[in-house]
DNA sequence: GTCTATACTCTGATAGAC
DNA sequence: GTCTATCAGAGTATAGAC
């Protein structure tokens, strides 16, 4: 991957750069994080940060990525029937995490703009995870006349609005409201089970 | 209301300022708006802009709750029945308007922190949005073992959803999917009613 | 009361020394 | 590779003209 040493050491810099800044944002919140804060807390000067990133945008897509990442490795699961339950396990993680939503929420909404560095970020993870719920058509689908991308869509979305419902009103509760989701699938596809046209 | 005339015309100026900022935001999209760009629009100075609004935020604020006026007088319904119909009204105007979305969007995530002035707001908002859906109950509930404020808050979260998946690709079919939903609650409903435990 | 001019502070970005 | 210094731009606060 590396075609120095140096390169090489950038990228590990890099990666314990980011490692160290996911914990702080996680830990401490965002609390509109500047990347001095973030700098400090990684042991660096502002524009020493800034050497291993293009800007701030940029470093805080890559800290976004490195969670998906750890996200990945800790909950995503093969075993048939499990998807639902893996899917539930990260949203109760996110409640230890509530910097870590405020950065997701916060850079959603910036990067509707196609020119602003996690946009294509956002495209991709959206698409990529709506294929996922929908490819899960025994847990997450089932209802005729509505495609499972549009249920894999409402899915998303009611778990992004719970987000922003949730960081303004930490009571809420995102996992049982979703759960609760669930159940009205289930009981909208048996009516269709009994139906026969 | 007003103590004084002098008062009287600070207030009508306020007025006026933000509905020329509401139409501004409407046609030219938020942009990151700057308070500069917006007291240009209004035909002030930043500084002249600011003299009738504590700050940025507040200024911001007032323009979402000036366009919920909006929406409430153009809206609004006491029609039995019709109460869907408003909302995906509501919804499907809301495409014509993308810088107010992002704008709500935008506030909804920096309002997170208590001490940011449209927190009051937000709360506000969505406790008298939710409790309208829920008093709908027949058009928007009507399953058992879901609480209707858990139902109201699922649409919610899905509207809110959909317009931070619309900001990042507008080809997403916002008031569609909201329909979507309503029939699979219609169907889980029916589920619901051919039970009886 | 209304508004302009100005200055202060903070942020992210960049150039250049070491 | 990392720092200091510096810059441009934003939001905010103030003095004072009218």
């Amino acid at each position: 991957m590396a075609r120095r040493g140096s390169y090489a050491k950038g990228v590990a810099k890099r990666e314990e750069i980011l490692e160290r800044a996911l914990e702080v944002v996680a830990r401490e919140g965002y609390r509109g994080a500047s990347v001095k804060e973030i700098a400090e807390a990684v042991g660096l000067s502002q524009a020493g940060l800034l050497h291993y990133f293009d800007s701030k945008e940029e470093l805080f897509t890559e800290i976004l990525r490195k969670r998906d990442e750890h996200d990945g490795d800790e909950f995503r699961t093969d075993a048939p029937g499990a998807a639902r339950a893996a899917y539930l396990r990260v949203i109760r993680h996110n409640v230890q995490t509530p910097g870590l939503v405020e950065l997701f929420s916060r850079l959603a909404v910036e990067a509707a703009d196609p020119a602003h560095p996690a946009h294509a970020y956002f495209l991709e993870r959206t698409t990529e995870l709506r294929a996922q719920l929908a490819q899960q058509a025994d847990e997450f689908s089932g209802i005729r006349d509505v495609p499972p991308e549009t249920l894999a869509r409402i899915v998303q979305a009611v778990t992004d609005g719970l987000q922003l419902q949730w960081l303004l009103d930490r009571t809420v509760d995102m996992a049982g409201t979703v759960e609760a989701l669930f159940a009205i699938l289930d009981d909208a596809r048996a009516t269709q089970d009994g139906k026969d046209d």
